[in-house]
DNA sequence: CCCTTATTCAAGTTGACGCTTTATAAAGCT
DNA sequence: AGCTTTATAAAGCGTCAACTTGAATAAGGG
């Protein structure tokens, strides 16, 4: 189930993560497909900007590209985002389990 | 429940969990305090650029330093690395709410 | 075949990042 | 007081990231 991935897939999918205009397009394509185009509407930058978003997406694995007549129609792959989840997951449950070891600890301590 | 964040906090923390070094230093905070020469002993790198990683850790919030002696103890702030949790399961859960209705629309079709 | 639409490629600028080295500060040891 | 330990500050360097503009590619429409 949990779904691991190495340092430099980490490092992607959280740079990928890391940017406010990409956050955006993620949140976006969870209300389905779009194109580009449609992506780049909604901003001031240049749809070139956005298509280089969109790399950075795709190199963390989190879209995909697809083709339809002209359009290269963008959808999520939210496997990326259960990595990403994953990793945090681990992380808050070693501190979760540390903290349960002190408890036992010092309870411990108390009764002896 | 829910901890939400504004986008300059989103960007501080994905990006300090955008670097191999610091994410370990994030598990190794999760195992209790460290001195910052502690954390830079496992590393190449010299104390001061390990210092600097702290530091965007602390900006992001996900650890804060405290004063004993000659040295400042690192500990975790899991608050933070909630949030990231947060975000993420956000965006996971409409695109499953999504899918949902997507079934939902598809059965009526059929049964009409 | 031109023209438009949707998108990417390529090159250049600006600024941030990861690190180094040198210098400084603060606390403890002798 | 001087020396050591632990840590931050500041400046500099090379690389990478986020844009821009201009040119190229690919698919369709008149």
């Amino acid at each position: 189930m949990s779904v691991t991935l190495d340092d430099q897939q980490l490092d992607a999918l959280f740079t990928a993560l890391s940017d406010r205009t990409r956050r955006d397009i993620v949140t976006r394509l969870t209300t389905g497909q779009a194109t580009v185009k449609e992506l780049a509407e909604p901003y001031a930058m240049s749809m070139q900007a956005v298509s280089q978003h969109i790399r950075v997406l795709e190199r963390a694995g989190l879209i995909s590209q697809g083709r339809h007549r002209q359009s290269r129609p963008c959808r999520l792959e939210p496997a990326a985002l259960e990595a990403a989840l994953s990793w945090i997951e681990q992380s808050r449950q070693a501190w979760a389990d540390r903290l349960d070891r002190l408890e036992t600890h010092l309870a411990h301590l108390q009764e002896g």
